[in-house]
DNA sequence: ACCCTTATCT
DNA sequence: TAGATAAGGG
């Protein structure tokens, strides 16, 4: 087509693909529309054939691509198919709900360039892109003394096309016989080394930490766990919610939210973590050619870049002058994966550096003093029995907490890889309680091997006043560029039993730092004088496990008797209690004395059976967040282009 | 079946 | 060295 991508002639070259759908079913028109909207596509709908083939005639050139179910009212979607194909040379897709192979060998057979069954996924649609490349391709060919062809795209990644096309032809094998003939010759299966240029790597980078901030929906993609922290009675605490999907985790927590409004908490802070993959990276930076293992490869250098990065910075990583304890007992730079308990108990006693490490994060209230090394008061977690597999039994003396509770828990569970993950946080907080988000809440994250228990000394703190609304006001997406730790198990949760209560909870305000960068300065973070409640973040251990809930209702009950039972005043221990999803944890500052008195926290409404119910997906769009947070100077820089070269 | 990470290859 | 590929694992 000369009139090829012309249009969208831009770096993302997919993006500005213009599609025309017909259909009749305006339902489904709608639901295309959005979806190809979303792979950047420019999208015209149509809901009768003849009116789409006017549409073809009066603008040539108007389109690279139709996209047509098949059975329609007014004409036959074959029909249009042939007509489309006499009078224009535009690559057409046709869709149906039936699979019958004799229908779909005839869309084929009329020319059709790919054919669809409804429901459509969003892979389908965003690869669609390649009819019109791969007609583009076969066209520059026939030509041959157009040596400018690749002009068109101007990362000059044409040439990796071939590439794509294997590529991408492999999966579709199985349906799409035709295509691979038609397009793979020889010619076009030569492979070509990708080359990371700067822009694309910028676009890989900027795909990274896109993750996290994306808020929209996606099923199984970006957010999978959320940790918030609170305050309550002067003893801080954070609830840590893993799930194979964000949302459920929004949900658990604001359900959980309404309880601490109730008890006129108000959460410090919320993170949300994502998993980071190629996968993912790959989607969100929509570079047609680009294959998962080219993203995989270069997301492997890239780590190790990271590392290397951060060795190098390693000196002054420390918290407000603080050593901090070594957990990487083993191996170099590049290895942050994650670690058996029985490897984290090892290395609690051993000193290492700072390692990455999925999903840890490191939050530290750098206001405070930190007092480097000690470690008393170490923050233990105590795992809930889970209702049902009550696989972790037993639950693991606070006082021991550490590295040996984590032992006894994580072996009883059996298969089940213990999800143990430890985070520990460092941020800074902004004076007051100006939660208001005005006051970005900066955080640093660090990933390291090991659970990093910081405690502070027992200082001796203003009671809190503790505000009457709860209102998460920052909610920080932290993609995680390493491995991933199992926090989760994603997608086992199983539906939601629980009923989203206070859905108001969402934020209002959500800033997200770097995901990745952050390793290298955000120490740099100003150490306000008046920190809120120092003692409250002294220091921060969790450990998670994913055994799966099935109950909310009784489980938060569970959670919450648990808690009252486990909390023992003045331990100076974390306390947990989780149901699967949610867990508690006290982080109680050493020398404290009080009582964590969650008893004003309500779960009664878990007790309704009513409630039970799955997560309605409407609530999905009530619980968006805002966008607003996307507060890119708060990105560090760090990375971003310091890969290559 | 799919995706991820790591190690190894080129 | 950078990227591809193989291997192992969840």
């Amino acid at each position: 087509m000369e009139n090829g991508f012309s249009s969208p002639r831009t770096d993302a070259f997919p993006a500005g693909l213009r599609v025309l759908v017909v259909d009749d079913d305006p339902t489904w028109l709608k639901i295309l529309e959005k979806m190809l909207k979303k792979c950047s596509y420019e999208v015209t709908t149509c809901c009768l054939a003849r009116d789409a083939l006017d549409m073809l005639r009066g603008k040539k050139d108007g389109f690279d691509i139709v996209i047509s179910d098949v059975n329609m009212p007014d004409m036959d979607g074959f029909k249009l198919l042939e007509q489309v194909g006499l009078e224009m040379d535009l690559p057409v897709i046709m869709m149906s709900v039936d699979g019958e192979t004799s229908r779909v060998m005839k869309g084929v057979q009329h020319g059709a360039c790919d054919y669809l069954l409804k429901p459509v996924r969003m892979k389908e649609l965003r690869n669609i892109w390649q009819h019109v490349f791969r007609k583009k391709i076969h066209e520059v060919k026939d030509i041959e003394s157009h040596e400018g062809g690749p002009d068109e795209f101007d990362d000059g990644h044409l040439l990796s096309a071939g590439d794509t096309n294997l590529a991408k032809k492999r999966k579709d094998l199985e349906n799409r016989e035709h295509d691979d003939q038609e397009f793979s010759d020889p010619s076009a299966a030569k492979k070509v080394r990708v080359v990371w240029s700067v822009d694309l790597h910028q676009k890989f980078v900027n795909a990274v930490n896109q993750i996290g901030l994306d808020s929209e929906y996606q099923p199984g993609f970006l957010f999978n766990t959320l940790i918030c922290i609170f305050i309550h009675k002067n003893i801080s605490y954070f609830i840590l919610c893993p799930s194979g999907d964000i949302w459920l985790s929004y949900l658990l927590f604001t359900t959980f939210s309404c309880h601490l409004n109730n008890a006129c908490i108000e959460p410090l802070c919320v993170i949300l973590l994502a998993e980071v993959g190629p996968k993912k990276i790959l989607d969100l930076m929509n570079v047609p050619w680009l294959t998962r293992e080219n993203v995989a490869s270069h997301l492997q250098k890239y780590r190790l870049y990271l590392s290397r990065l951060q060795k190098q910075n390693e000196p002054k990583t420390s918290f407000g002058g603080i050593k901090l304890p070594d957990f990487s007992y083993k191996d170099p730079p590049g290895s942050f994966g994650l670690q058996s308990s029985t490897t984290m108990h090892q290395n609690n006693a051993a000193n290492t550096n700072f390692g990455y490490s999925g999903n840890k994060i490191l939050v530290q209230d750098v206001g405070s003093q930190i007092h480097g090394g000690d470690l008393e008061g170490i923050v233990s977690f105590l795992p809930a029995a889970e209702p049902k597999k009550a696989l972790i039994g037993d639950v693991p003396d606070p006082q021991k907490t550490s590295s040996s509770s984590l032992m006894g828990t994580t072996h009883s569970l059996e298969s089940l890889r213990p999800d143990v993950n430890y985070a520990s946080f460092e941020f800074t907080i902004p004076r007051q309680h100006s939660w208001s988000g005005e006051t970005p809440v900066k955080e640093q994250l660090k990933q390291e091997h090991e659970p990093y228990l910081l405690l502070g000394d027992g200082y001796t703190n203003p009671p809190l006043p503790i505000p009457h609304h709860i209102q998460v006001h920052r909610l920080r997406s932290v993609p995680s560029i390493y491995p991933r730790t199992s926090i989760t198990e994603r997608d086992k949760l199983g539906p939601i039993e629980t009923r989203p209560l206070c859905t108001e909870y969402k934020s209002n305000h959500v800033t997200s730092i770097s995901p990745v960068g952050r390793t290298v300065d955000l120490f740099s973070v100003q150490a306000d004088s008046h920190i809120i409640n120092p003692q409250a973040f002294e220091a921060i251990s969790t450990i998670t496990s994913s055994t799966k809930s099935r109950n909310f209702d009784q489980n938060c009950v569970n959670n919450l008797e648990s808690v009252q039972q486990n909390i023992i005043p003045g331990s100076g221990s974390a306390l947990l209690s989780s149901h699967g999803d949610v867990q508690l944890f006290s982080l109680q500052g050493c020398g404290y004395t009080e009582n964590i008195g969650l008893q004003n926290i309500e779960f009664s409404d878990y007790n309704d059976s009513e409630l039970v119910t799955e997560l309605p997906s409407h609530l999905y769009d009530g619980l968006r967040f805002n966008c607003d947070y996307l507060d890119l100077m708060e990105y560090p820089t760090v990375d971003q282009g310091l890969f290559i070269a």
